[in-house]
DNA sequence: CTGAAAGCGCTAACAG
DNA sequence: CTGTTAGCGCTTTCAG
């Protein structure tokens, strides 16, 4: 075979045309292509329409990565989900996904590309590296974390990083989140107007999101002149074990329960279930309260009060404000509202 | 300003460097930088240590575009979810986010990015675009669908993509899935195991997959010489409202039942809770057979049968699978097995 | 309105 | 072992 083949024939007989071919096709420039297909004034009407058509004949698009290279731009935006390499926490729980889901929607809304990948949570640089190659012009990080100073590390050397969660104190890199103060004040009250007085919470208060949740529980129970005890505080993991063991600890060393808010959904309906497999009425003996309103709650049985976060709502704020990062404009922590849905659970 | 600023000096103004500045910055030209970062065996130890250690120092990584435009190469695969405009079918549910995580895991392990978009189903070769335009290899296509016109032409066209679902006649297009006929005998046959004969199926029979089960189900009950019953199989759409519609036509329409075989984990706990509301209990009064075996299903109330899909193999068989088109490497339909997970709701 | 030519950030012969 | 040089596929001045 004539190694004299030039770069398009070459392209050609790997079934992948380019630019020079149209080109040749239509009896042009590349030049011209380039302005036709990016619909440039200077390209009179008809040479448009036909080398269009041409393309279109020929399923050829303008190949991105060149493209990006000689405009010095690019339209991705990665979303990172840590995991724990430990718990093996597999990208399982809806109320993430959903958001995975809205993110998805508003990145596509704007034309923009999304890159998804998991990194260990251990090893949370490899975020800024998928933007320091170049593959993406900004992170939005979710899940669980605790990894607070590799995030500031990261916000410091102005990597364009947003993170779903908790605002918390001397945090140089944006956060959205909804407001989780509130969410844990309105579900407390919420049981607390119920007539409960001894309500535990299900929830790993080493994570900021859970902690602030922890504090609206704890305001609502002050405002409400109950005092707090330590004992039906449950750090339970997000998982389905999480919740086991939580309910274990309940049953068999307090004294008296009569409500719980779990701060997650999931948590919540393994629960009643475990509950319900100990003989437990609910909400009559236990009141329980959700957090997230994922869409399995509402078909629950019984179907869950919860906190429900505004999923849609967060897809497009960290968005909205990964792309201001990426364009090096000042974006601030944003908090999104949380409502209280009640259902028969409570 | 200096107007004469090379593209160096310009790039490190906005933060960002280039191999070139880290070539000066060592006093070595850009090869030496190329091949030491590549880790060629042709750069000495001691160079080579010094060139990462800058590059580690300063945050700079090869930029993967211009990198990839110079290799012909790309390690990119894009992930599809083609969505309905009309029912607005927000990637709620927890198989497919299941599967899209068990893809994340299994691209990421191979050292390959994931691109996920999410496309009106009515506008599928957008699915194909995202080839043309090289920002992916190959695509892995998710989600129910009925386009198999569509996938053929692109199948016909060479683009590598391969099809989560069923495997039907005359398919061009290469699919990866499940069981599906067996997944029906499966679960029917337990149903029919424990006494039941008026069996109700939930499910629409339009999509392949379901078709499948349906078949399955149907084998079944002719092997247990137990006649089809048209007016038990309701045309259950993927969500709630799929399942309140089919539990109320089966009360008010159909003379008996005994058993529900719905096709998805959802359907079923959404039947469970609507039948409890009714006065039905389950299993006792009918017994309900799912199918995923998502996360929830073992802590539903009662705990769900249900017949499981091995999300793992699913992303790994997929991934497999688009990586071997994008090589030309011949590729067939893969049938994964499914497994019947025996709880309490039977 | 169109083409020739230079170059985006990187790699790989080819010659030291 | 290292640098020079040419170009990956595209866009865009700058001259026609």
């Amino acid at each position: 075979m004539n190694k004299k083949n030039t770069a398009s024939s070459e392209a050609k007989e790997q079934g992948r045309l380019q630019m020079a071919d149209i080109a040749r096709l239509a009896g042009v420039s590349t030049s011209t292509v380039s302005r036709a297909l990016n619909k440039s004034p200077l390209i009179g009407e008809e040479t448009r329409l036909r080398i269009e058509a041409l393309a279109k004949s020929l399923n050829y698009s303008i190949n991105v990565g060149a493209q990006n290279l000689r405009l010095r731009q690019n339209r991705t935006v990665a979303v990172v989900v840590p995991f724990d390499s430990s718990s093996r926490q597999h990208l399982s729980d809806p109320f993430f996904l959903g958001i995975i889901g809205s993110i998805a929607d508003a990145l596509t809304d704007r034309g923009y590309d999304m890159l998804l990948t998991r990194v260990d949570a251990e090893e949370l640089d490899a975020a800024s590296q998928i933007y320091d190659t170049g593959r993406a012009i900004g992170v939005i990080l979710i899940g669980q974390w605790r990894h607070h100073d590799q995030l500031n590390q990261m916000a410091a050397r102005k990597v364009p990083i947003v993170v779903w969660g908790a605002q918390i104190p001397q945090q140089l890199y944006v956060t959205v989140g909804s407001d989780n103060v509130a969410g844990g004040r309105l579900a407390c009250s919420h049981l607390l107007q119920q007539g409960r007085r001894r309500i535990a919470f299900f929830g790993d208060v080493q994570l900021p999101e859970v902690a602030h949740r922890y504090q609206g529980y704890c305001q609502a129970l002050t405002a409400a002149g109950v005092a707090i005890d330590e004992s039906l505080v449950l750090p339970a993991a997000f998982t389905e074990e999480g919740a086991r063991l939580a309910v274990e600890t309940l049953q068999s060393r307090v004294s008296s329960f009569d409500a719980v808010f779990a701060c997650s959904d999931l948590l919540a309906m393994t629960a009643i279930n475990l509950f319900r497999q100990a003989g437990l009425r609910v909400p009559e003996d236990v009141a329980v309260v959700g957090y997230d309103d994922i869409a399995l709650a509402r078909y629950f049985h019984p179907p869950l009060s919860t906190v429900q976060q505004p999923i849609a709502a967060a897809g497009e704020a960290l968005v909205k404000a990964v792309l201001r990062l990426a364009d090096y404009e000042p974006t601030g922590p944003e908090l999104l509202p949380t409502e209280l849905i009640v259902r028969q659970s409570t």
